[in-house]
RNA sequence: GGACGAUUAGCUCAGUUGGUUAGAGUAUCACCUUGACAUGGUGGGGGUCACUGGUUCGAGUCCAGUAUCGUCCACCA
């Protein structure tokens, strides 16, 4: 073994090994099944530190359950991205020179799946480097086959049952993208604008006007009225007037609604009912045939007049000026304002009317809703109950549809029929509200519904999406040949497959053994931006599909922030790449060091410090077993050899911080706790404290010394500890641990080992005053430390010490310890005793029990250890006088729980007698 | 405008239901190349627990308010 651990060859070499045992794979056990779905990763992605935060949360948890014999998977996969990977090889083929249209639908789609299957795997290499061990024998991808068929399932079952529809009406639409958006897929981002004021001259009289204020002037072209309050005094006598639009002079009307608020701007306000939200149900509410004023690619329509064709934000600032030159432009205000942005591209969004499908949203919504107001499914942090419901509550339809041409095709095929004519209307004018569609599993199955649909048209004359082609049936001779038969264009918005995962995965719709066994699955770990995008959805889906939630436990684990508090992020540069990192310090050190951060949903600040740190743990774990090991002795360690009687007080000491330490970890791993951080804190100060620091250099001679009864104890006892220390350590540190388990000669790899039981047969019950003594014997190390810290004595000069006791039973029952402190300290004697002769000139300090003397004969200036005392003596008196003081306030007395106030008496008899001990060394000195 | 989180040592953070003289790591200073580890050892210094009130025998912890920072949501035209 080295004298530095290096992680890159032992981490490649484990990881291999793990895969060549099949692992990873669930194996059946007592205990039952245990499930964690991985968050798909993007096909697109690169491994940051969020995803190594997220999955190593994932690895701790499923690993702790493996060793426990639970029956355990993390079943992997990876997500299609629809937007982001159409948008990567949308990019790579400009750089050819081509667009998508050159190859054509068929061909660009293959295209994505050749860089698919080039590069969409990298995301998974990575995290194999990182240690993950999902079953990777079972990894899915949202497109392939199975998860395709899911989701067609999915919706043929919810448009059967009208959860799904065609509606035409106000979507968010993102111009680069062009594609129709989600409102989640809308990022509302701060930016400064401004705040325009233009006058709207009346049409009797276009000497005078009415102002309104808008941040999109020109929206202007689309404006169908000018609202005011109808109980606005200022306005009320324009109502059913006529206003001009200026440039194109187009007459609208003064309208009274009570939308327009008199407190905002001039208190009137245009209404463009075809580019704003709110403006549309202005329009409907007043019955306002929308005028649409951008197209597609926000550029300004004929509406526009001399505008037309004009980009979107050229058209603003032309306008602007040509308004100022016209003495129309009232006023000017800068102002921050929010503009909506596609959460891909940044492109500005622009609401746009037009034919989307949605997904109806209240039953399914309320679903989701219950099953977490029942607890079926709790969130950690509870406080993420709150986004949760804040989402879910205002059920509103989601939008499902995207003009893509990366994802699931929507399999709806739309009826026309030859002499149908189309109204264009705006884009995707084809189908209207009442247009007819057959949704199926695909071609075929949308063929026989739809003879069935001719043969026998009554059947579905109250079909909403048949009822028209039905009449079409009844009325005349309709065949097959007249009709248009053809499968919807657009694909399905990522997310709609994402929500299958838990269940997808497993092989539904088919009832295979997997979703038997694995659903529903247990935790499941993400991070809090996706709960809307994502958790919302896989909960609803679960419940309506498979009648259960999904998963029991929601954990929500912090953002990972640079050293500043910041986001990482590409574009500020200020990322740290979780695989530089690994390469550096190790995949273990960067589990550890990000296990360590982890608490309670907190973000982390991170810095390359906290790798370092983890990775100078594991040096330590890996320096110790290395200064052992030749000592193991060819049976390394077994306890055959040795009788539990036997195990010196300090060996029955660390066994027992051992089975303590055993139970908290084991407890704060369970879901139901899930404390990771203080997890790996504490197992990272009991092996550095008790096991390295203070058991081993106490035993250290012994292991190293002549073959013997107390070699013996000592080296099996170590080695029973690292072995459960290791077990506990799996989790977070695989790589180490496993190599470390293969230097004891254990066959069997810890991935698949037992988890330790801190009830061990064969070893004694401990003794708590036994364990008292050890304590107290450390302490009285640590007061030597301290004299020799503060008179700056070297550690290779031999001290006399001398303890008096307070007893001279307790004298006694310590004495035959006393090794603990002789192997931690330099003495030349240790003289345990009651009333023992001090030395003639010492440095003393007190003990729990005793008082305790360094010689300093020869050593030190009396003077030096009279200031130090008298310091000392300061504390102890006005500790003394405040706990008088809490003493002899009746109230406290009264009120405090009884244990309490014994507890406040005791403190005061030690530091009285703290005080005396003090006062009689100086008078010693004296 | 609403909701949520944070504020404790120079830095990063713990601090369970109120109950020692508030802890850890790191940084810093001093000493130590002692036969696992200098990615190490020992010791020291360093905090009005953001602020103001309140409840209580007792508050870092509970309540009210204030400030600063951050996140999410929301149509301010």
């Amino acid at each position: 073994m080295d004298s530095r651990y290096s992680a890159a060859d032992i981490e490649s070499k484990w990881y291999a090994r793990w895969e060549e045992d099949d692992a990873f794979a669930p194996k059946q056990g007592k205990k039952g099944p245990f499930t964690i779905v991985i968050p798909p990763p993007n096909i697109t992605g690169a491994l940051h530190m969020g995803h190594a935060l997220n999955n190593t949360l994932q690895d701790v948890l499923i690993r702790f359950k493996r060793m426990q014999g639970y029956e355990t998977l993390w079943q992997p996969g990876t997500d299609h991205a629809g937007i982001a990977t159409q948008s990567v090889v949308e990019l790579a083929l400009q750089k050819e020179g081509k667009s998508k249209h050159d190859l054509g639908r068929e061909k660009f789609v293959e295209r994505v799946w050749a860089w698919k299957n080039e590069y969409g795997g990298r995301i998974v290499e990575q995290l194999k480097r990182l240690g993950c061990s999902c079953d990777w024998s079972r990894s899915r991808f949202t497109m392939d086959e199975g998860l395709s068929r899911a989701v067609r399932e999915v919706f043929v079952q919810l448009h059967e049952q009208n959860l799904i529809y065609y509606g035409f009406r106000l979507v968010n639409w993102c111009p680069k993208l062009q594609t129709a958006l989600a409102d989640e897929e809308v990022e509302n981002k701060e930016s400064k604008g401004h705040f325009w004021s233009i006058r709207y001259p009346f049409e009797e009289d276009p000497s005078q006007g009415i102002v309104v204020s808008t941040t999109r002037p020109e929206t202007m072209f689309g404006d169908l009225a000018v609202a005011v309050h109808p109980d606005d005094e200022r306005y009320r006598g324009l109502i059913g007037k006529k206003v001009l639009i200026p440039i194109i002079n187009r007459a609208i009307p003064v309208i009274a609604d009570e939308y327009a608020d008199p407190t905002k701007g001039t208190g009137a306000v245009k209404i463009t009912p075809a580019h704003d939200f709110n403006d549309y149900e202005v329009g409907l509410r007043h019955k306002l045939k929308p005028i649409i004023a951008l197209d597609l690619q926000a550029k300004l329509t004929v509406e526009a007049g001399p505008y037309a064709g004009l980009e979107r934000f050229a058209a603003r600032k032309k306008l602007v000026t040509e308004l100022e030159e016209r003495g129309q432009l009232v006023s000017v205000e800068d102002r921050v304002i929010l503009i909506p942005t596609c959460y891909r591209s940044g492109d500005v969004v622009e609401p746009a009317l037009m034919g989307q499908w949605y997904v109806k949203m209240d039953s399914l919504a309320q679903l989701a809703l219950d099953c977490v107001e029942k607890g079926d499914t709790r969130f950690v942090p509870d406080r993420y109950v709150k986004t949760y419901r804040q989402w879910l509550e205002p059920k509103k339809d989601w939008c499902i549809s995207r003009q893509l041409w990366w994802g699931h095709r929507i399999p709806v095929w739309l009826i026309k029929h030859k002499e149908d004519v189309v109204i264009l209307e705006g884009r995707r004018g084809l189908i209207l509200d009442n247009a007819s569609h057959i949704a199926a599993q695909n071609q075929e199955e949308a063929e026989n519904k739809l003879a069935d649909v001719i043969a026998n048209p009554r059947k579905y004359i109250d079909n909403p999406n048949l009822k028209s082609f039905a009449e079409r049936c009844l009325k005349g001779n309709v065949s097959r040949a007249d009709l248009h038969f053809v499968q919807e264009e657009d694909v399905l918005d990522t997310w709609f497959s994402s929500a299958l995962w838990p269940f997808s995965t497993l092989g539904w719709p088919d009832k295979t053994p997997e979703l038997e066994t694995h659903y529903p699955t247990d935790v499941l770990i993400t991070a809090r931006d996706i709960i809307y995008f994502w958790v919302a959805r896989m909960i609803f889906s679960g419940l309506k599909f498979m009648g259960k939630t999904p998963f029991h436990t929601v954990y929500i684990h912090g953002t990972i922030l640079d050293e500043k508090g910041q986001r990482m992020s590409k574009s500020k540069g200020n990322g740290i790449d979780p695989i530089e990192m690994i390469d550096r310090f190790g995949a273990d050190a960067v589990r550890f060091g990000l296990m360590t951060l982890t608490t309670e949903g907190q973000d982390i600040k991170l810095s390359p410090v906290k790798f370092e740190e983890a990775r100078n743990f594991a040096n330590k774990l890996w320096n110790a077993v290395r200064f052992v090991h030749p000592y193991l002795g060819a049976d390394l360690g077994s306890w055959k050899k040795v009788d539990p009687k036997s195990l010196n007080l300090a060996d029955r000491w660390i066994l027992w911080r051992c089975k303590d330490l055993i139970e908290r970890i084991t407890n704060d791993l369970e879901p139901a706790e899930l404390k990771f951080s203080r997890a790996a804190m504490d197992l990272y100060s009991f092996t550095w404290n008790y096991f390295c620091s203070q058991y081993l250099e106490i035993r250290k001679k012994d292991i190293t010394g002549p073959d013997g009864p107390e070699k013996t104890a000592a080296v099996t006892v170590f080695a029973a500890v690292l072995r459960n220390v290791i077990a506990l350590l799996h989790p977070f540190m695989p790589f180490i641990t496993e190599e470390i388990r293969s230097h004891l000669g254990d066959k069997n790899p810890l991935i698949t080992g037992s988890w330790p039981d801190p009830v061990r047969p064969g070893i004694p019950e401990f003794n708590a005053d036994e364990m008292r003594i050890v304590e107290d014997l450390l302490d009285l190390v640590d007061a030597v430390r301290q004299i020799r810290g503060n008179y700056s004595l070297p550690p290779q000069k031999a001290l006399k010490v001398v303890v008096n006791f307070d007893t001279q039973r307790k004298a006694d029952f310590r004495k035959p310890h006393d090794y603990i402190v002789k192997e931690l300290e330099h003495v030349e004697s240790l003289d345990f005793g009651f009333e023992l002769p001090k030395p003639s000139f010492s440095a003393s300090s007190i003990i729990p029990g005793g008082k305790v003397y360094v010689s300093l004969e020869g050593i030190l200036d009396p003077a030096a250890e009279k200031i130090r005392l008298g310091k000392e003596l300061e504390k102890a008196r006005s500790f003394v006088t405040a706990q008088e003081k809490k003493l002899q306030n009746g109230k406290f007395v009264q009120s405090a729980p009884v244990e309490v106030v014994e507890g406040e008496r005791e403190k005061l008899h030690s530091q009285i007698d703290k005080v005396r001990k003090i006062e009689e060394a100086l008078a010693d000195l004296a």
